[in-house]
DNA sequence: ATTATTTATATGTCTATACATAATAACGAG
DNA sequence: CTCGTTATTATGTATAGACATATAAATAAT
């Protein structure tokens, strides 16, 4: 049927791709295994893996050891969103950045946070309440806890002239955490400092970072009205 | 200093993950390359590509050719984000799946939408507008259009028993698109359909879906208030 | 000094081969 | 017929070696 040969991994995926699309490889079927695509293909089976595991990641293929591989019956798209550094994110679109430190405070945080960071009750945190801002318009506002325990050059940082956004991305390892994406009705509060109308639609991201066992900051970032996550899929 | 050898690419990546953090390997630099790691790790130049490689896929790291490799100054997080079925996702949190088709006409549709699919001004779509219910509770308004171009089997299915969410992911070749996340003010329609006040703050999800030039779908799911999307970073 | 050309180099990827590993399927004992 | 053991098999991954390719840096030409 098809004489050409797939010499790359991607040209591989492509036509994997359009098999599945054509419906010649229907959801839940299993497909050939990697020696016979090798054979098929002119390629070598590390090749095909490559294809089908870059496949299998992105959620189109369901591959295990010896049962091999087939289509997913319920492909779950998977979209990856970037989370620049705010400055980044504002510059990048062209506008200019200004930052403006609102509260600053060692504090007990509620009980809610103490939770959520797995402290105990009597832990106090930084609280940081701060707004980024794009051509003098208030963009993003930042409502902080940070945890001093676990970063203990933080008290010697004031916060006025770095964010506490950008202040963590430079000096906090490389770590895991959760994130959340929701939205809220503008409270006095948040109508105040973004200059919205009470109780309006907002975009906010719910964030927790974690260094090995214990909680480094959480943070909610409510952002002015408009506000877009966008990415490709 | 370490006798070791780091013999696979998730060892490696963990090494080479702890440099990073430690500082070793500060954030703009430079690090050696992948020979030279290979020497040092005792493994081969493949195993070190592959690590580094997934490193500078999740944002830690930025390669080029012939320049070598740096420690990402910013480093992006990325966040992956699952995109279910609805059904699927109300079914998986525990809850019973309702759906209900609302309305479902061929019309001619709005400007936006013209433009937002590069259609013809004159070019007719399927406009379905239902809803979700979780529990018998309203959890998600979707508000879509398909375009019959593309599509020429919508036209035989009424969307009284499958909801479109259902039927596109089925019938549908995987494609691409893009996705937007958002906030909205509940206006008058949706508070009747998600049973909320008017005005209160609802997560918007657009996603449009293209098959090689053409649009094939575009929708609007406005979630039910307290929705959160949820992802480890 | 500026621009075009060449060269060197680090990453990108393919190949063939080998062994590891998870998980199914086949087998055998009770 | 059921349960535990063993074999089989497809994917997962490591290796050495080779060539491709982008591009920074060096060099030559203007």
């Amino acid at each position: 049927m098809n004489e050409l040969s797939y010499r790359n991994w991607q040209a591989v995926q492509e036509e994997v791709l359009r098999r599945v699309n054509a419906r010649m490889w229907k959801p839940g079927e299993l497909i050939p295994n990697e020696v016979d695509l090798a054979a098929e293909f002119g390629c070598s089976r590390a090749t095909v893996n490559r294809a089908l595991q870059s496949l299998a990641d992105s959620g189109l293929l369901d591959r295990k050891r010896k049962a091999g591989t087939r289509v997913a019956l319920h492909p779950v798209r998977k979209a990856t969103l970037e989370i620049p550094v705010i400055r980044r994110e504002i510059e990048d679109r062209g506008h200019a950045y200004r930052y403006s430190l609102i509260s600053s405070q060692m504090i007990v945080p509620p009980h809610g946070i103490v939770g959520r960071m797995q402290l105990r009750p009597e832990d106090k945190l930084l609280h940081l309440v701060c707004v980024h801002m794009a051509d003098g318009k208030p963009y993003v506002f930042e409502n902080r806890w940070i945890n001093p325990r676990v970063v203990p050059d933080v008290s010697e940082e004031n916060f006025v002239d770095q964010s506490p956004n950008e202040w963590l991305v430079e000096y906090i390892p490389f770590s895991s955490g959760d994130i959340r994406f929701s939205a809220m009705s503008a409270s006095r509060l948040e109508a105040d400092i973004l200059a919205c109308n009470e109780g309006e639609g907002l975009f906010v991201i719910d964030r927790s970072t974690w260094s090995g066992g214990e909680a480094i900051t959480t943070v909610r970032l409510v952002f002015a009205p408009g506000y877009q996550m966008y990415t490709d899929i």
